[in-house]
DNA sequence: CGAATATGGCAACAATTAAAGATGTAGCAA
DNA sequence: TTGCTACATCTTTAATTGTTGCCATATTCG
């Protein structure tokens, strides 16, 4: 493979005149300049991008952490990353952070190959978020809160948004409602949770611990909470989902016992997936600005990156969904 | 930041002697290693790895290619590829193609900035396939063919694929069999329809050129076509969607037309997407082995970086989902 | 004293870049 | 006209980036 050296020497100039020449130098005179770009032609000269990287201590790219490639992670974030990193000139890569401090992303960030990063994974400890922090690289955590001077947040306001889906539903007419959790641990089933509490509070309604179901943000922990909640015999008026997988679901289970949505129970989801639209009931739900969140994370690193004064947390709104899977309730 | 350099100092050693030392050569003694690992830590030093990857000129990480990673991109196959790749102790960077020649995965092609890589991105010029593929880096290709003794290929039988639908639609009565294509350019879409022709033949049925419907391969293009077949008057008696994405566009359509599927018209998509099993009739269609894809396509990579020898080409077959799309005809 | 073991010195990797050096040209006085 | 300086333009030398690994050397022990 071909290295500077080579090209410097085809076209009978120093390597540092090559350097110059391939990188636009006004320094050089024309005449040389194309001599050495014609050699860089015949010679098929790619400079060596670590090199390069390593001399100027920046990479130019910045990473994109998620807790699984594979996952169903959500593309409209991505496109919003994707548009302002490349507006911006930099490279975006994404990477998986599956086996904790031995994953690609870890190393990625504590070996400095990025120059930012934007972290959906929870699965990478505060810790090692701070320690990656502190030593320059800019980070936006988008999953959770971590109290450090150098970690930056854009959350989505899940407590408006529990708040709002709960209040759809008792606007609606319905009293009794059920609440289908994610993880005890998840941060955002928590504060959707918040909201629920603080509308049923609002509106004077009692909070039943048998209508707090324990799901996991799974299909399959959807159709499973559901199917307690029918074992339990006397149904809820409505049910408020953490997440629209979970709610998936639920209208599985719903089937096998024939119960009718939203003749017989109303329920709303939170996220407002793909599949949403196209279940039968198209389902009501809650949507997330994700195209705005994956946006605003990538303009914040560079805001980071050029050494500006920014806020450490930016809070979005959501947006409630109206479809089918809610109707009045008749009394 | 501290560099290696930091750490022998503080520990009181050779810069080489604190290399092998954190490398976890046998020639250093025991003692010798804690004291450079105690000053690795306390002064939070951690190797740069570009620097490392510049003198060992390996990265220990491949690519995986894809045209845009915002996309609706088959999240079976990257597990695959991810999978393999970490049981090879290999990162994995997901880079997008948009861009053309400035863009990231090209970047990291010829930068060398990655070992190896896996392109599912028709984006990404054949040159420049090649070129990169000719300078060492081990390429697997997922979405055409190359004819070039450094490109590897992994696909999954398109003829056979569409022969195996059009057969199923065939066998269940149908005589009369539209075919709503993709883009005329793609790869993938063109084999399906040699299926589809192959199959007719086999089966003596007369080819109408009136059934062959032009479409893109997204849903909203499927529902035109549908459209289009519809504003004909005379419909087919089954249609073979080029993708899934197509027929569930295609639905759209007939619902508007009052037009029910399976009893009025059978349809068969191609892909298996998450979406196929929720739609009105659930889609009946061609699964095909992603998840092999990608883990055959990684393991590839393996073993042409250990310099064995190997084929140039893998054919995967497919598999038919029956659902409930397709009904026999009743004459 | 020779062998084995542990450690250190130094070049190499491929690029960038500051600073010094070379070359040429113009201006001006003798 | 000649000779010299000054300056501008272009090119080169050499240092630098952080890490690794070959080779040489120092130390220790049987």
């Amino acid at each position: 493979m071909a290295t500077i050296k080579d090209v410097a020497k085809l076209a009978g100039v120093a390597i540092s005149t090559a350097s110059y020449a391939l990188n636009n130098s006004d320094r050089i005179s024309a005449a040389t300049k194309q001599k050495v770009e014609a050699a860089a032609k015949t010679l098929n000269y790619k400079k060596n991008g670590f090199a390069s990287d390593l001399k100027r201590t920046k990479t130019n790219t910045i990473a994109l952490i998620l807790s699984d490639l594979s996952g169903p992670f959500y593309s409209e974030l991505i496109k919003g990353v994707q548009d302002v990193t490349s507006a911006n000139n930099y490279d975006l890569i994404a990477c998986n952070s599956i086996g904790g401090a031995q994953s690609t992303a870890v190393k990625f960030l504590t070996e400095k190959r990025v120059d930012g990063a934007i972290i959906l994974a929870h699965n990478i400890t505060d810790e090692l978020t701070i320690e990656s922090a502190t030593y320059g690289t800019p980070l936006v955590l988008l999953d959770r809160y971590l109290d450090d001077n150098h970690v930056y947040h854009v959350e989505v306001d899940n407590i408006q948004g529990g708040y709002r889906a709960t209040e759809y539903l008792i606007t609606h007419g319905h009293t009794e409602i059920a609440y289908i959790s994610g993880p005890a641990a998840s941060n955002d089933n928590i504060l959707r949770y918040q909201g629920y509490q603080n509308a049923l509070m609002d509106y004077h309604l009692h909070l039943h611990s048998r209508w707090h179901i324990q799901g996991d943000f799974t299909r399959e922990g959807g159709y499973r909470a559901t199917k307690l909640l029918i074992a339990q015999k006397k149904l809820p008026h409505a049910i408020f989902y953490a997440n629209d997988e979970m709610a998936v679901g639920g209208l599985h289970a719903f089937k096998e016992n024939n119960i009718r949505i939203p003749e017989d129970l109303s329920i709303i989801g939170y996220d407002d997936i793909q599949l949403s639209e196209y279940v039968q009931p198209p389902l009501t739900t809650i949507k997330q600005p994700k195209y705005e969140v994956g946006a605003l994370a990538a303009h914040l690193v560079f805001q980071i990156l050029n050494g500006e004064k920014i806020d450490h947390h930016y809070k979005l709104s959501t947006e409630l969904i109206e479809r089918a899977s809610v109707q009045p309730r008749k009394s």
